[in-house]
DNA sequence: TGAATGGGCGCAATCGTTTGCACAACTGTT
DNA sequence: AACAGTTGTGCAAACGATTGCGCCCATTCA
């Protein structure tokens, strides 16, 4: 089927392009009857713009673009569901890329994104990303470049995170006024500065008590946090309390102690940091603090609006972080 | 910065832009010599070809719609995952779209879609479509269209779904035998097509048993399947068997197993279809059919490639499923 | 009656890329 | 020496939409 174009209404009407185009915009330019015939037409002849042309034109896309390692999982597919609503509500596409935790395919992704002239660019990293050329060329370009949850360490850009240390330091507290005293902490890749804070924060309220020992351990992948779980708590001296600093990490390391058959209602205090479905799977649910995907997404949109309107100054911004002592609702 | 194009490159060269061109694309009009020197330019200038530019010129654009009810769950991400994976090999660029199970919401992501040109659209509806007129424009502009999981009930599209009646047959008879006879079948919204599949086919294997008792209830979502479960479950004749047709209903009823403390483990067998995590959260993890939505993807974007290729042929393909029993693995 | 005003519209250039065609400068053949 | 064939390159139009500028005609005012 022929598509239809401002040409088209235009040999239909007798009127130019010009005309047209402008009848559509409304533009003052343009008799009351005139604009009342072409948007009847366009109606009839369901008549949409076209976007290439449009860019092109413009040189302005109204397209975003997010690189994540990958969008399945209980925090990033949130994220990704945030994003998606607020580019909907304001009329900007959203292309998705996933990078598999691959520097290589990372750095593809850029140049997709660059080719795709997009309007602005949500990444969170890959786990072993060091070189930031690619993303100075973004810079250089003028393309907004927001950060979210694996972020850079320079503050040279804009980032947007759970506000990681305060979470740990609330999941520190509350084992400490549990008066647990041998703590297993699991962390994230020890590459990631994410994992790096936490740990940073959770040591930072734990080691004044001479009386607590926390074992840091670091994994990159939910079997890794099965198997440093399982070791641990295989031990004649079982830790008392466990700490994940993720969703990915929780499943791992709640894999062991159901096999282990550890109690994890009494006897061992489990705490994470969650999107917050997770924890409430299990029973009794797992207490955790709240790290919402959803929320971060929804701030990141907002500085990427701030950053497309001309704001220049970068910032690291955070979400707030709540303990969620999740309970049977009946 | 200035952007780099071909003409920016002809003019440092002193060709003209077709020269340029030509040479980018190793045509062979060109000499040897004439493209080193425009491919090595292009290298350090690192131009990136304007895809705007490309799509209006060809009238074609790699880019595929995706509309979505909502992207994160247990079952649409792994999907998109697949598609993200697969377009990207392919180069083709991944918009993606949310209807929050709103026809209207989806009735606009269908002219998102148009205006951008995409060059073929996979589609999961959202529950209460009934309008089909807007993906008619769709088949008419030659647009391929490719549903999967929620589907139209009429032939005349391509469809893509995992095995509906076997996975729910394999279910069933799993149930009998292990001898179960009071059986809580729980399906999803009952205007889907899914939903009235599976319990048919569940139906025909039952039937048969005239001492087995289905009670066949419809959620739509997994608050109402906890509400429906800890009606059946609270009562003096509890099921001893639940089938969940979905990640989302499954979660939903084994909350209220748990609050009502069912002995799931040797009392009441458990059943559900799942794309394959969340059974393995539960202790002892829930046997399951297998409805894995990355398989499904992958389908899906074979059959896209084939349509985009010229296949005209409507097609209703299907994924198979497999009966997962779950133990735990030391 | 002539000039100024302005409403309503069209022309043409532009965005970056591709491609059919033309053309200039050679090479090799009679 | 004239001609055909080849090699390498440029011109210009096209994709669809936008927009500055200019034009025509009617109206208004001196």
């Amino acid at each position: 089927m022929e598509t239809i174009t401002l040409k088209r209404i235009s040999q239909v009407l007798g009127l130019s392009i010009s005309t047209v185009s402008r009848a559509l915009k409304n533009h003052p330019d343009i008799s009351a009857n005139t604009k009342k015939r072409v948007n009847e037409l366009a109606e009839t002849l369901e008549y949409e713009p076209n976007m290439n042309a449009i860019s092109l034109r413009s040189k302005t896309n109204r397209v975003f673009g997010l690189i994540v390692p990958t969008i399945s999982g209980f925090f990033y597919d949130s994220f990704i569901s945030a994003i998606e609503e607020e580019c909907r509500a304001q009329q900007y596409a959203l292309m998705i890329l996933q990078s598999g935790n691959d520097v290589e395919i990372e750095k593809n992704n850029l140049r997709i994104c660059r080719q795709n002239r997009v309007a602005g660019l949500f990444v969170c990293l890959s786990t072993n990303t060091t070189d930031f050329y690619p993303f100075e060329k973004f810079k250089e370009a003028e393309i907004p470049l927001v950060f979210f949850d694996k972020v850079p360490e320079s503050k040279a850009y804009n980032s947007i995170c759970i506000a990681d240390a305060p979470a740990a330091i609330i999941a520190a507290e509350w084992l400490i006024a549990k008066k647990k005293q041998n703590i297993l902490a699991l962390f994230g890749d020890s590459n990631l500065l994410i994992s790096k804070t936490r740990a940073a924060a959770f040591q930072k309220i734990t080691a004044p008590h001479k009386n607590i020992t926390v074992h840091y351990q670091y994994c990159n992948s939910a079997e890794a946090a099965k198997k440093v779980s399982k070791l641990y708590f295989s031990k004649k001296q079982k830790p008392d309390a466990l700490f994940c600093m993720s969703d990915e990490i929780l499943i791992g390391a709640m894999k062991s102690l159901q096999i282990l058959e550890v109690d994890f209602a009494n006897q061992v205090a489990v705490i994470g940091l969650s999107d917050g479905l997770l924890p409430t799977l299990y029973n009794p649910e797992i207490t955790y603090v709240e790290t919402s995907g959803y929320k971060l997404g929804k701030l990141a949109f907002t500085k990427m609006i701030r950053c497309v309107n001309g704001a220049i100054e970068v910032e690291q911004l955070f979400t707030p972080s709540v303990l969620i002592k999740t309970n049977f609702k009946k």
